[in-house]
This record gives structure tokens, sequence and C-alpha cells, in this order.
DNA sequence: GATGAATGAGTATTCATTCAT
DNA sequence: AATGAATGAATACTCATTCAT
């Protein structure tokens, strides 16, 4: 799923590529969205452990520096699980099936990213080291957004953000928050 | 096409929204890739229009209210081909026919608002207007990036983009292309 | 219908070729099937007429100069009908069409080709140029059997049926059939 | 296939035939070309085989014998096969898919029957038994499409080949092989 | 007399899912 | 625990035929 997309992912491509028959897939997964879910889980949680250390960083370096590898760290995950992203984005059906899964495990609605840069932003805000008249949790969406939107950019190209790239995004993002 | 994205635009679904039979449409379209990029390619128009004028803008009026009016004008309309614009990234034939279609009239590759958005910054960087030090190509790519980020960031909430999430946004880039 | 064959030859394709729309064909023609018994009666009315004069050649030139040139002649006008005779037998339709029009106008039973064919060889019989242990009608059956086959050989190839192909043939034909 | 012809065998037909459903049948083919050349090809492999043995009984018993029980033999094979041989030759798509199938396993220009049929009548010529002036590939030719007629000849009647039609046909071949 | 948009039944093919072995 | 044949609903697309203009 995550190499070819959703849509190109068929459960005959899917357990070709296991090695395994069609009706073996139904042992383990009850259908296919569930395997989808399951499929975009585990570099989601990875994602959502790398920021929890976020917040602490507040004070320390350089908001430049904690930013910028956080994001890049993000990116890579990221590149794991656009695709998926994307099929939920195009699939009404995986929407409401996120939907109904409460809190749902992918997105930006559950307080996981989002939230910790939110809380990192607002400390570094009280610290003096950015500027205090946005809200952070609105800063830390654009932020977000940004990266997505970059990991998006060159879909059939290098096939890998550009390091650069980001590094300018986040070069305009720190000067756009500085004090 | 545009309500509920390609995928889930059957031919069966158009007719019934046409209110004719599946075989009337291909009286009007020889395939459905072709449809596709009809439908995609209106509001793309207008905006390689909206676009043309903003180089001319340099030196007038404010950086931060050309580019958050620009960006405003051209968000309305990316509402309306986003998902277009997702199809051709999740549909690996979509994306290979925009390709063959050379100059490919949707995407950011063919000289349209990426170029006009460029050449606007580059003039505000020699009028001292913008910090001279960034790639103006780039920095285009970033923002506009950003605006389509914003655009897929609620995809199930209120449906629109909301303009002071816009403004927020705008407000950040603006404040980090500052001299 | 003759350049094409049966199946290829769509309504779409037919009124193309007319210079008019499809709606109009259907102003000459009740439907397909009447007009693909009009494309080929033509030819096979000259057909009926070239094998009249047959009958009436019996004891004159030699056995072998009447048959090879009537047969040459017919296989210029089965040129232009094979492909009509080949739908008949591929299409189950256009089979019943032909029985329920009596006295069916195309192919062997009616009393057309094959019955002056046999005229002619059962007068040669009696005249001694040819054995008269054969059954005249079973042989005109094989002769005009052995010329279908024949116009079918090379479908692809040089697209005509080789006159020393032919020559070959009713050579062999004719020595079959000396006393 | 064989009943009632490629055009009129549809996925549908088939598959209710066979007493399965349409999905069925892409477990066993890839698609419906594919099936039809499995369909061919059976009857097709004991053709070539039978007319293996051909040359080598060159100088046994008679040559009206030798070839009338070989093209007996063929006959019966031919009559599954002819609705096949007729939609290679009526559809395009056949014709060609044959053609890119090199060594093309059904028809005449591979060296099969028509190849083994001109040995034989070599050798015979070679043995003073048949006359030496005509070209045995091209003898081979006719014979071999007067076959194909005749299994054509009563398309809707008994539906099998008269024998003693066959054997019409055959006595005429020979006497005008004869030396 | 001609048009061409519309029809509706039909085509081959795909795919997630089931189930006897 | 795994197989793989079977399912059945769905898909994009075709075509002979009709009919208001």
């Amino acid at each position: 799923m995550r190499e070819v997309g959703y849509s190109r992912a068929t459960t005959r491509a899917i357990a070709h590529a296991a090695g395994v028959t069609e009706g073996t897939i139904y042992r383990h997964f009850p259908d296919k969205t569930t395997m989808f879910f399951a499929a975009a889980l585990g570099p989601h949680e990875e994602m959502l452990v790398q920021f929890d250390a976020l917040p602490a960083l507040a004070g320390t370096s350089t908001v430049a520096e904690n930013l910028s590898s956080a994001l890049r760290r993000l990116a890579q995950l990221r590149a794991d699980i656009v695709p998926l992203e994307l099929a939920i984005m195009t699939d009404p059906e995986l929407a409401s099936a996120r939907a109904t899964m409460q809190a749902g495990p992918l997105g930006a609605g559950h307080g996981g990213p989002p939230e910790r840069l939110a809380e990192y932003l607002a400390s570094e805000q009280q610290l003096g080291r950015l500027r205090a008249d946005l809200d952070p949790h609105r800063a830390a969406s654009i932020i977000l957004a940004l990266l997505f939107a970059l990991a998006l950019q060159p879909p059939d190209a290098s096939g890998d953000l550009s390091p650069a790239h980001l590094d300018d995004a986040v070069d305009l993002l720190v000067r756009g928050l500085a004090p």
C-alpha cells in the first residue's frame, strides 16, 4: 500500500507481495480497510513518539535547530504515509472509516504532533524566543500543513523530499515566527 | 468529479447527475480521462489568468497585501480543483495522461502561477522590499505548497478554507520574507 | 462492409464512409441486416448473369478453357463478397435472415451458379468430353467449393487470388474430370 | 466457441455453459483471446500429429487410399475448428493475435499439414505414382483448401461433412494428380 | 431529407470477499 | 493455517436504433 498507493494495492497484488494467496489475507485482517489502517498506524506511531520529546526542548539550542531537526525526522516518516493519507482524502469510504475509529489515529485532529508542536511553540513564546501574537495551535497547523505539502511536492521526481528545500521552508517559518 | 473525486465519479454516477444515460457521455467526450481534464481545465485557466497580473504589482501597495489578495483569490479556485489534483496524484493513469499532454495544463511544472509568483518575488527583492538571499523560485514553490496544503487541511470540516487561517499563513510568510 | 467485414462495419463507420450521419442510414434502410443483403446482392447478381451463358458453351472450345475462364471471372466477383459470405457463416442472425429471405439470394442452394455449372458439366458428359461416372451436381459443388476456398486462401497476403494458383486448380480438376 | 462461433460466445454465455459465473473464467484464462486459442489448439495439435505419419506412407497402399484416409481423419477434426478458423478470418483482432504468436499454431503458414502433405506428394512423384509436373506445395495447398471448403459447405445442413462428398472430391483430385 | 443527441441493452474485464478442501 | 476456485456486483466503453429538431 505504501509503495503503489491504495487503489493499485489490490488484494491480489498484496497477496503476491506477501508470498501468500488471497484467501490467507483474510485470516489476518477482516477486510481491506482494516489492513489499510494497520499499514498506516506503524509509521504514525513512530511519528507520535518523535514529537513527544519536542516540548521539553523549549529553550535549548535554537528554535531554528529544534524545528529543523524535528521536521526533518517527521519528513522521513511522512514519505511512508503520504500515499496512505492521500488515499484517505480521495476515498470517502476510508475517510468515514477513520471517522468511526474515534480519536482517529491518522490526521491532525487527535492531539498528536499538532498538539505537541503547539505546546513547544507556546513554551518558546513564553521564553520570548518567538513572537507572542500568533496562536500556537494555528501556527502549528500551518507548519505541519507546509510539511505535508512539501512531501507532496515532487511526486514523480527524486522521490525524496529535498533537504535543501526543507531547510529553506524552515528558515522562512523561523524568521516569520521570530519576535 | 469536483464533488466526489475521480474514482467515485463513475460513468454511471456522472450520467445520472447529468440526467442522461451512460452512452450519451461518449457523444461529448471520447473517454473518462478526457472528461476529467476538461473538468479540471476550466478553473485552472482562471488561475493562470489571475496570476498573470501579479508581476506588474511589484512595488505597489504592500507585499503583504499583494500576496494576501493573490493567494486568497487562488485559494477560492483551488477549492474547485483540489479533488482533481488529488486524483492525479493518486491515479497513475491520470498522472501519465497529464505527462503526455505536454505543457500539462495542471500542476506546478509548466511555468504558470509558480513562474509568475517567482517573477513577482524577484521584482520585490530588487526593490528591496523582500530579503534577497532566497531563491525566488524556491520561495514561490514553498508558498504555493503551503497554499495547497491549507486547501487540503479541513477536508471534511467546513468545506472552505478559513480566511483567518490563510491570513495567518500569509503573515508568517511575509515576515519570513521581509528584508 | 466489403472492405472491413460485417462486424467492423459499425453504423458509425458506414455513415462516415458515406459522408452522412448515422440517422440518415435509417432513411434508406430499415436496419443493418437489410443493408447487408443490399451490399451483397449487387455482386451476386453479376455472378448469376455470368453463369447463365455457361451451359450454352458445352462442346465449344475446350473444357479446360471454358471452365478456366468461367472460374476466373467468378473469382473476381467472389473477392467482393467473400467478407460478406464469411459474415453469414459467422453470424447466426444473418444466417437465419437469409433463410427467411426465401430463394435466398446468396449461397449455393438456390439454383444459380451451381445449377448452371452442373448443367454445363452434364452436357459435356453427354458429349463425351467428361467422364460420365460423376454426378454433375456433386462435381459442380466441389468445383465451387474449391473456388471459394482459394478465394479465402491468402486472407492477408497479396489480397488477390493468384491466377497461377487458380490455373493449377483448374488443371487438376479438368484432368480429374477427363474421361 | 466451437458451437456458436467466437462473437456469439460472450463471456456471459461461456460462463453459463460452464456452470460458473463470469469472474471465474478469468481465474483460468487471462482474457478471451487466450481462451480462444486454447479452444483452437487442442484439435489442431491432433491434426498436426495425424499428418506427421503421412510422408512415411509414400509407396504403400494406393495414393487414393492414403489421401482418402488422411483427409477423412482431417475432416473430422476440422469440423471442430472451422468456426474458430472463421473467427480468425472475420475478426482482425484475432488475426493479429495469431500473427504475434509466431509459428502461429493455427492456419496454413507454419509448416504443419501443408508441409507434410507436400512431402508426401513429392515422394509419390519420385515413385512415379503421381504426375511430376505439378509443384507439390501448390498441389497440397489446393487439396487442403478444397477440404476446408467442403467442411464449410453445409453450414446449416446435416452438420457433418458427407463422406460420399469427400470421396468424390478425393477421387477427382487423385485422378487429376495421376501420372 | 438530414441531423446528431439520446438511448439502453450489451461487452470484456476487475476486484474484494467467501468457503470447501 | 493456508489454499485457490468461485462469486457477484461493479467498471468503462460500444453499438444499432430512435426521434425531436
